[in-house]
DNA sequence: ATCAGCATAGTACTAAAGTATGATTATGGA
DNA sequence: TCCATAATCATACTTTAGTACTATGCTGAT
């Protein structure tokens, strides 16, 4: 930001300096002093927007960052109390959240097919569900989920 | 937006016609050439930059629009040309984020089970996964679903 | 008028998901 | 210490889900 800002004064400074070797004198009688102003004026106004781009790109960065983001998800401690989920129940029903077969949680967690099946069992039964899709929704209702 | 590029047009032709008036000549005796051209160069750098944004406000207008969006949903129109679901995969894809069942969902719509896993198909090959869940997932990245 | 895409439906098959039951080990709390 | 519960695993089974075709009628755009 601040570099921009030191790159522009110095691009200034040397159109300043530049204009003192070409300036309006050798152009006086090719075109006029309006014309002169003219070029002038749309040579700076095109730096202008280049710089109102540059500057204002960062904010544009920050709002691409809040949106996938919005906000931060946190557990709520007392879901856990209401439904009965226990902790390695609250990480299977995470990954089913994310899409994954049960085949690939036991993978993710080092442990059976049988076992994830177990777990997902009793997620249902907790949360008074019938299919993962539910368990999702009924999660995310309880604040189990983001 | 073409308004905004003739009213700059007009205020060009104006601020020339008020350096005929006000022109060099009368800053002469009190600031140099340089500083003329630099106070020139400063002031159509800050048009520049206003014109830039205003040109460029239209994207944060449309970010602005997405952020509420947290609260109440509202479908991105743009989502369903980009992913290229039609308005019946869409209504299905409502109902398996519901948890519904491929069944249910056939009930409810007056279908047969095979149409409703002909859109799933579908669906999953639009929005390129390979379960329900994934579905809901990509379904709520995409603007399809809240 | 033709053609792409949508909505519908079917069959046949494979792959997951879900249910039921039983069993072992570890652990925290009454 | 004993017991409930969590976490693990297994087997056998049923139900859904998902894939891969094929097919038909309809509509809107070229």
């Amino acid at each position: 930001m601040l570099k921009i800002i030191l790159r522009y004064g110095l691009f200034i400074a040397l159109l300043l300096l530049a204009s003192r070797f070409l300036d309006y004198g050798l152009f006086a009688k090719l075109v006029s002093f309006e014309v002169y102003v003219g070029v002038l004026a749309l040579l700076f106004t095109g730096l202008g927007i280049w710089m109102g781009l540059r500057l204002t790109a960062p904010k544009t960065v920050i709002q691409k960052v809040r949106i996938p983001s919005t906000e931060q998800f946190e557990l709520d401690p007392s879901a856990l109390d209401k439904t009965g989920i226990s902790s390695r129940e609250l990480e299977v029903l995470r990954h089913i959240a994310e899409g994954k077969s049960n085949q690939e949680i036991a993978e993710s967690l080092y442990i059976s097919l049988s076992t994830v099946k177990s777990h997902v069992s009793h997620i249902y039964e907790k949360l008074d569900v019938k299919r993962r899709t539910q368990a999702i929704q009924a999660g995310q209702e309880k604040g189990l989920l983001p």
